[in-house]
Parts: C-alpha cells; sequence; structure tokens
DNA sequence: CGTTGGCTTGAGTCAGATCAATAGACGTGG
DNA sequence: CCACGTCTATTGATCTGACTCAAGCCAACG
C-alpha cells in the first residue's frame, strides 16, 4: 500500500500502456524501469473456455490474467475436486519460489494473460525489491483468502456458503480491479453475472450441485435475491443476505 | 532452497547462536550481517496455555516460534471457530505488509517466541531482500498448506480427515524442524503425541469433538493406530492409513 | 472424596448427499 | 423447420454420515 505512492506517470513501455490491467495488479505498484523490464519478459497467451493453463505438480507459470476467469483447483486421487480459488482480471498467477504448481489451474472463459518468463521473472524478484514485496503481498492477500474459505468449509451452513459466495462475488465485481473497495459498500439491487457453472459452485463451495441449486432457489424464494436467469442474479435484501452469510460484519 | 547455500558458518550475535532453532526457520537464511540485525529487534517473549498472543483484527506481530505449539483461527459471529493452521517451534507469525491480523493466535503449550519490533522487520525486509525472499517463501508454505486443508474440509470424509491429521503430524514430528522431510518418509511403529485436544482437532478439521472421537476408535478399532491415551498414539499400519486419508499418494 | 474438565459412547435427528426424473437452452444435421 | 442429442439446471424422493443431546468414565486436583 506505502508502494503505490511511489507509482510514476511518466511515459511507458509500448505493450503495457495500452494494457487494461496496466495500473492495477503487479505492474500498478512499478516504476517504468521495473515495469520496462517487466514488459520485455512477458508476452499475451490466450485459452479457450475449460482450457487447463497448469496442471497440480506439474511446472508453474508466472503471468498476470488480463481478461477472463480462470479457477484454481486441487484433486484426489478417486476425482474429488475442490476448487481453491477463483482468478479475475489483475490476478496473479504461479508460485514464486516453488518448482511445482500446487494446483490446476483452468480458464473459466475465454482468457487473455500477460505470461512471464519464469528465470527472467525471478531474477526481476531480485533486483527490483518493489516488484518482491508487491508479490509478497500478492501471496499474502491469496493466504487471507483462503483461510476465510477455511472458515467458509469448515464451520458455515449450505445456505450461509453460498449467501457468502454471492457476496463475496459482488464484492470482486464492484471492485473491478480497483482494489480495497470499502467492505459494505455494496449498493442493493446490484446486478450480478455469476462467471461460474453450478458444479463449479459446487466445488467451490464443498457442496453438491443439487445443495447448491436448492439453496439458491431457498434465497430467491426469501426474497433476498432475485433471478433473471440461473447465472445472473439481482441482489434484493443486501442486509438479509449479509446475515444469511453468517459472519455479520465485514462483507 | 537456493539461498540455503549461502549460508554462513562464521561467528553469530549471541543470543542467535544459542538459539534452539537458530539454523531454521528465517534466521537459517541469512547471513551473519542480516542476523545480527535481526537480532538487534528481537527479544523473547512467553505465554502460558491457552493465552492469547494475537486478536483477530487488532495489529499482527512478529516473530518467531522458539518452543511449544500454537494454533491460528477464525470466527463467526456466534462463536464457531475454525482453526486455520497449527504452529510449530521455527514457525513466523504475523503478516507481512498488513496492519492487522487476519487471525487470532492463541498458545496450546508453554510457548517461547522471539519477537520482532514492527518497524524495525519492515525496514530489514526492505534492506535484506534475502530476508524478504525467505518471507515470501514461508507464506507460500503457508498457503499451500491452506489449500491442502480447503480439500480436506471441502471434500474428506469424517475418516479421512482424522487420517490426514495424524498422518500430517507425524510428518511435521519426524520432521522437527529440518524443513523437507521426504513425503512418505515415515517409519511405522512411530510413536505420536498429539499436542492439541480433541476440541481443538474437531475445530481444525470441521468436525464435532464426538465424531472426532468415534473416528478415532474406528482407525484403533480397524488396527491403524494404537491408542497409549487419548494423545498418544502409534501408527501402526502407515499403509493403511495413507489410504485411509485419502490422497493416496504423497502424504 | 467430591468436583471439574477432557474424552468416550449411545440413541435419535437432520442437513446435505445420493439417486432419479424432468425441463429448458443450444447446437447439429437431416 | 423440426427431430435429436447434449448439457446445464431444477425439483422430488430417499438415504446416510455427521450432528445433537445425553449419559458415563477417568484422571487430576482442591
Amino acid at each position: 500500500m506505502s508502494i503505490q505512492s511511489a507509482f510514476n506517470l511518466a511515459p511507458l513501455p509500448s505493450a503495457c500502456s495500452r494494457c487494461a490491467i496496466r495500473s492495477q495488479s503487479l505492474c500498478g505498484a512499478l516504476t517504468d524501469v521495473a515495469l520496462s523490464a517487466l514488459n520485455g519478459i512477458s508476452r499475451h497467451r490466450h485459452f479457450a473456455p475449460g482450457q487447463i493453463v497448469v496442471t497440480e505438480g506439474e511446472p508453474a507459470i508466472f503471468a498476470n490474467v488480463v481478461s477472463g476467469i480462470l479457477v484454481e483447483k486441487k484433486g484426489l486421487a478417486d476425482g474429488r475436486e475442490q476448487i481453491v480459488a477463483m482468478l479475475f482480471p489483475a490476478d496473479f498467477i504461479g508460485d514464486a519460489q516453488r518448482d511445482s504448481s500446487d494446483t490446476t489451474v483452468q480458464a473459466v472463459t475465454a482468457v487473455t494473460m500477460c505470461a512471464f518468463d519464469r528465470q527472467g521473472f525471478e531474477h526481476l524478484l531480485v533486483h527490483h525489491p518493489v516488484l518482491a514485496h508487491c508479490v509478497l503481498d500478492h501471496a499474502m492477500a491469496r493466504l487471507e483468502n483462503a483461510r476465510e474459505w477455511m472458515l467458509l468449509l469448515g464451520q458455515k451452513s449450505a445456505e450461509e456458503r453460498v449467501a457468502t459466495f454471492l457476496l463475496r462475488l459482488a464484492l470482486r465485481q464492484a471492485d473491478a480491479g480497483c482494489r480495497h473497495v470499502a467492505p459494505d459498500m455494496l449498493e442493493p439491487g446490484l446486478e450480478l453475472e455469476i462467471p461460474i457453472s453450478r458444479a463449479q459452485m459446487a466445488a467451490y463451495l464443498g457442496l453438491t450441485i443439487e445443495t447448491v441449486s436448492r439453496r439458491m432457489t431457498a434465497l430467491r424464494d426469501a426474497g433476498l435475491v432475485a433471478f433473471r436467469d440461473a447465472r445472473s442474479i439481482r441482489l434484493v435484501n443486501l442486509e438479509a443476505l449479509r446475515k444469511a452469510a453468517g459472519d455479520q460484519d465485514r462483507n
């Protein structure tokens, strides 16, 4: 957070200056010289919906999501899967300092990302402390998210899970990149696009498809949300939704 | 991991040179000059069993665990709690770059830790890249643990959870600090001390005390483990225990 | 020796899983 | 255009693993 003030508005390397997420993510914290260096080792890559970007246990990549949605998941031998994170534009992919990924990364929508050369990135990490700081900050944020989800998976009921998911998604969507949005600065009546399928919601929330579907209709019948269709909903009663999510505050 | 090779065996600052966990944790990666600087801003603190070290939402501290066991937990408004991590000697406490802790840290046994001045630590972080690298590495390890636990909480049955817990604990115990032990290098017949109560196991595994107890006796009756008493068990059939844990490999 | 706290065990209940059927959206090809 | 298969989501009926409630055990301790 303190670094953001060091941000410099002078001319930028061509590729980055036109980038949609330039002011966010890692890039936002970098000085021109660092950004220039980063640009030198990056290239855009595209993925189709459903395509696997990284497989659990195989070498990680380093990349920024430019557009599209992805999920990170972990699997058990018998096929059960748990989604451990959703990735949005400006999110960073890749486990710095680890030689194999602990998750499978899969594109949900069509995805564009800005991929970095591994060696080059680790080299930059050493020589640009501000980048290292930024990567650490991102890692801490991911950790915090993971732990919040542990609380959800270990303690919350099905309905609380679904409600929490919708609120988090709304927050992330309202956010739209400019990080650190006020916790409860959500306006009632907000239209929400759910970018993942019911099956993926189930894998994310530790439930079955059927239970997700049932709890969604329950929230609708209780007047907390309204449906346009299965994938796009409107938050009607925000206060009640927060209460249904279980944490009372901070959502 | 590559940094470890930069480790220097020359004379050390007095306090650190006598420290039980000197060669591990953050300290192990540091050069003498950095370690000396770290030593300058650290002092030992003691906590009694059950004592709260940090409260969720309040300012974090920075410290290394020297001896004893602690848990990190997150709570819901109505009192439900989820333990998100167990802390062992050599573990690092504190969310670098965040101004409030996202977890409550509580001593389980009597605890000694080596606490660092916050300002001083962040200052060191900037001026000693090797320390920053080390903190990032630690954060990534914590993230990986959190995600493995998400898989457990979201997908595994009660028995799988308990079996996984015992195996992880055994690994950590055999480990005893010298990190990166071979995954399945556990010898059958290993005596295991469970440092936490059934209630804490329940809060860690997302179960109730009763279910933990029942699954423990089930594992005993099935001959996978043997009890000395509730808190100290022996791993009898390691292969079956791994299978019961559900991941098949990597444990 | 009574009390207290941690653990186990039993009996009954319920939230969520499983199994199964249906409906709508979407293409594809005749 | 319609018939068909596929895929996703919803809904219903039933089942079950874990929770709840309750009792009992044992060791520690005043």
